[in-house]
DNA sequence: TTGACAAATAGGAGTAACTACTATATCGTA
DNA sequence: TACGATATAGTAGTTACTCCTATTTGTCAA
């Protein structure tokens, strides 16, 4: 009985270790224990978290980790596809004047937000469960990619 | 020939300012130069500009006017539907470490970001427009609302 | 195993985008 | 037209990064 068993969730969470300490490699970057430890913080975590709730989290495991490690962390992460960024969040406020139905394309590039108009996207139905649980005050579709003057550029 | 005609433009814009005076009263606000010229701004662009972009451009208009004015008026347009803040844009960027398909709710209140699971937003199709012109790399639909936690405290 | 070196980190300074505060000015009405 | 609530200008404070530099550390190759 000198082994302990692994809980279910250890056992998940180890998986995706393993499969994040590869990723890096294949991406060329260096497996850090303050990379590990962010990675494993955002992963086990449902709360969507800020930089800054990530930061206070990992300084438990990692006191000494710096503020700026765990936002450049965040990046690599989103950049090698082992996590992602919120879409729309980390930006300045923008505001739109036409209050008709329509829908958003923002660069991520240039930041630029394009509205486009699509008619079956105007009425999209939602799930009951939804509608049940919460008050939803707007329902959209959003588009994230790179605009037509940022391809031509990077096309240079 | 003394009446010079108005551009259709300008016809435009005209009724939209009577309409935006009168939506200002019935919410008990008070028609201000420096609100006309922010709504005017925003009215008349389709750039989806930040509160410094309309900044600079009503400081040509009025030079005077403050920084804290016009963001405390974009925000008063967003409160009575005379303008909205694009989805998803103001706040910190939140990171999510699900890489599994799945849609988000954010709460207005809480800022709480939530994740919901319908099948039929996991491949909605794009015009073929958007694609030819742009580089869509996300496409979500994405709600925001009043999560259950924040109805309840509104209703004490 | 051990250097060597590019990559990564800690800590701090700098910047952008608000947000709060306070004295003054102005709109709407009585 | 005078009053009072609302709104504004100007400034200080806060949040959320982003940049910089000296130091440290994975990784690879001998």
């Amino acid at each position: 009985m000198g082994r302990v068993a692994l809980k279910k969730n250890d056992r998940g969470t180890k998986a995706k270790l393993e499969a994040f300490e590869k990723l890096c490699r294949q991406a060329g970057l260096k497996v850090t224990p303050q990379r590990i430890a962010v990675y494993k913080e955002l992963a086990g975590s449902k709360e969507h978290p800020s930089a800054e709730m990530v930061y206070k989290k990992v300084r438990k495991a990692l006191p000494n980790i710096s503020l700026d490690t765990v936002n450049r962390t965040l990046l690599t992460l989103d950049e090698i596809g082992a996590a992602f960024i919120v879409e729309g969040s980390g930006d300045a406020k923008r505001y739109d004047g036409n209050v008709e139905n329509h829908q958003h394309f923002k660069c991520v590039k240039c930041k630029r937000i394009i509205d486009f108009h699509y008619k079956p996207f105007d009425d999209i139905k939602l799930p009951p469960s939804i509608n049940k649980k919460f008050t939803v005050l707007r329902k959209t579709v959003y588009l994230e990619g790179v605009c037509d003057l940022c391809k031509k550029k990077v096309g240079k």
